[in-house]
DNA sequence: TGATTGACTATGA
DNA sequence: TTCATAGCCAATC
C-alpha cells in the first residue's frame, strides 16, 4: 500500500477530497469526479480508488454511483445494504438498488464547485 | 513484461 | 428501450 499523500498517488488522494465535498443526501458519478479532476476517461480509477476508500474515514463512498444512478458498487461494502441503507439515511429514495429521482439528488462538481 | 480485471461511459444495433 | 461492444486508466497476477 502506497502513501496516500505522495505525489505519486494525487490522483487517489484528489478523488477523497472531492468525495468528502459531497453534501449530504446528494450523489455524484464516477465519470463526474474523473471529469472534475481532469481526467474524464478516469472514472474506472474513480471507482478503484473508492475500493479503497473503505480504509479512509468521512469518505462517503454511497454517496458515489454510476452515471444511471445504480449502485453498482453496493457489494463492495461491508454488507450489500448498507449502501442503500446509508442512501436512504440521507433521504435519498432507493429502489431495485437504483436511486429514485437520481437527477435531482444529483450533484454535479464541475458545476457546484465551479472551478 | 504482458495479460487480466474492474464500484465506468459512450456509442451503435 | 434494451443489449452488446469498444475505449480507457490504474492496479493486480
Amino acid at each position: 500500500m502506497k502513501n496516500i499523500e505522495g505525489k505519486h498517488d494525487r490522483f487517489f488522494a484528489d478523488v477523497y477530497d472531492v468525495v468528502r465535498l459531497i453534501p449530504k443526501g446528494r450523489v455524484t458519478s464516477y465519470g463526474a469526479i474523473a471529469r472534475y479532476l481532469g481526467t474524464p476517461r478516469s472514472s474506472r480509477v474513480v471507482g478503484w480508488a473508492m475500493n479503497g476508500a473503505g480504509v479512509y474515514p468521512d469518505v462517503p463512498a454511497h454517496r458515489v454511483v454510476n452515471r444511471n444512478g445504480l449502485l453498482s458498487g453496493k457489494m463492495h461494502f461491508a454488507t450489500p445494504t448498507m449502501m442503500e441503507e446509508l442512501l436512504k439515511n440521507e433521504g435519498i429514495e432507493v429502489k431495485d438498488d437504483k436511486i429514485l429521482n437520481f437527477k435531482s439528488h444529483y450533484w454535479d462538481p464541475n458545476k457546484e464547485l465551479a472551478l
